[in-house]
DNA sequence: GTAGGGTTAG
């Protein structure tokens, strides 16, 4: 066998037979290229792709073409490397390489995602100068885009608009409005979009039933989410991880701990169990219902079945320690999270300092506070008010609040 | 060979 497939992965396979065809007199093309530098992009692995693409342009000569710069742009997009994008961009207008219909939609999607719609709807407004017709893809992207900021009005707009422009909404463009009335607490709303789906003969994929069931947990209909949990499978749609991360997830929010734990253990050594997102959505359910038993017992388990805990499972563990005064636990555990390769984000902090504030901790503070600001963090809202009222009641000195206004969001 | 929707926090 030329490979050992058992710790390649299809990107280091098909690397590898780029090699082999060289040495064998097979020179790879821009084809070859272009769908290995687009694996590698997808699978956020873009220095790997800058790799191949210097090879390509400079060791063999072949000049890139729109797919491969549209590939490069979507990864960078998809790691937020903006200056990048604009560069590349550059770069095709210096080599005269249009954008094509892919790489705007994937700048408007890039866009929308980032909360940037207006810019998003300026990049629209180029296609169609350049005679480009944007599809419905596109404008779910920008409908999406919309929904993730709240604006529902508008959101809603741009659906209704989309008949007059020959287009015909499918489940995808469903889906968004679904998720950003169930995001806006409308439930009532995301119910009668529900409908429409069946009503149009439209077919709900899992996602939309996700969607819908998470929405349902969101405003407390429990029951209503389980039965839908059922009628989806009625309908021959399969629930998938995010299907079971939801149910967790709606049943611990929900005061439910000990069905979601039940649920939990019905499913036991099944592959659905092998995900470190469960374990952190227990372990926060667990946690924040005080039974650090059960949360330490999780923690063991997913450390015996080699998963590795992220910064929210450390976050989650951190905040149960705190909600019950094991002070001293929660440090460490925050200490080691650098030596262990996710140093604390700004909701760690908030959730230590929150503990620190609750335990009446106050000397450990200030500590906290400048790391964050040599890290660039900043104090969310209800940190930030819950500092300054110590600050008035006395219990944090008055010479902190210099460094909590440096901490205070700049936008 | 290049585009879109869903999961975990305060």
């Amino acid at each position: 066998m030329v490979f050992d497939s058992s710790c390649l992965s299809n990107n280091d396979i098909a690397i590898g037979l780029l090699r082999l065809m060289d040495e064998r007199g097979c020179k790879p093309d821009i084809y070859a290229y272009d769908t290995i530098i687009d694996s590698l992009c997808k699978d956020k692995m873009i220095e790997d792709a800058f790799k191949l693409f210097n090879e390509m342009v400079f060791a063999k000569g072949i000049q890139p073409d729109v797919i491969t710069y549209t590939s490069l742009i979507y990864g960078l997009c998809n790691l937020c490397r903006w200056d990048e994008v604009s560069k590349l961009l550059k770069e095709m207008e210096d080599l005269r390489i249009s954008p094509n219909f892919q790489t705007f939609s994937i700048l408007v999607d890039a866009f929308c995602k980032e909360g940037s719609v207006d810019e998003a709807e300026a990049v629209i407004d180029i296609m169609v100068e350049r005679g480009e017709v944007p599809n419905i893809v596109t404008y779910n992207s920008l409908i999406d885009g919309y929904c993730l900021r709240g604006e529902m009005t508008k959101a809603r707009s741009i659906f209704d608009s989309l008949t007059s422009k020959g287009l015909v909404p499918d489940v995808v463009t469903y889906s968004s409005l679904l998720n950003g009335y169930c995001k806006s607490l409308k439930i009532e709303e995301a119910i009668r979009m529900f409908h429409e789906v069946t009503r149009k003969g439209l077919n709900p994929d899992v996602i939309f039933y996700n969607t819908m069931i998470q929405g349902l947990f969101s405003v407390g209909r429990c029951g209503d989410a389980c039965q839908l949990f059922d009628e989806m499978q009625a309908q021959g749609q399969t629930p998938n991880e995010y299907t079971y991360g939801i149910i967790l997830d709606g049943l611990c929010s929900n005061h439910q701990l000990e069905e979601a734990l039940s649920l939990f253990h019905l499913v036991g050594d099944s592959k659905l169990n092998y995900n470190i997102v469960v374990y952190s959505i227990l372990i926060d359910g667990a946690g924040k219902r005080g039974k650090l038993d059960i949360v330490r017992a999780l923690f063991h388990e997913l450390h015996v079945k080699g998963l590795q805990p992220d910064v929210r499972t450390y976050t989650a563990m951190i905040r149960g320690f705190c909600r019950v005064g094991l002070l001293r636990e929660a440090k460490n555990l925050f200490l080691k999270m650098g030596e262990r390769g996710c140093p604390p984000d700004n909701v760690s902090y908030s959730v230590l300092l929150h503990g620190y504030l609750k335990n009446q901790h106050f000397n450990d503070v200030e500590i906290l506070l400048q790391q964050m600001d040599r890290r660039s963090y900043s104090l969310d809202a209800s940190t930030l008010s819950l500092l300054k009222d110590r600050v008035t009641a006395g219990s944090l000195d008055r010479s902190l609040l210099k460094l909590i206004g440096m901490l205070v969001p700049k936008s």
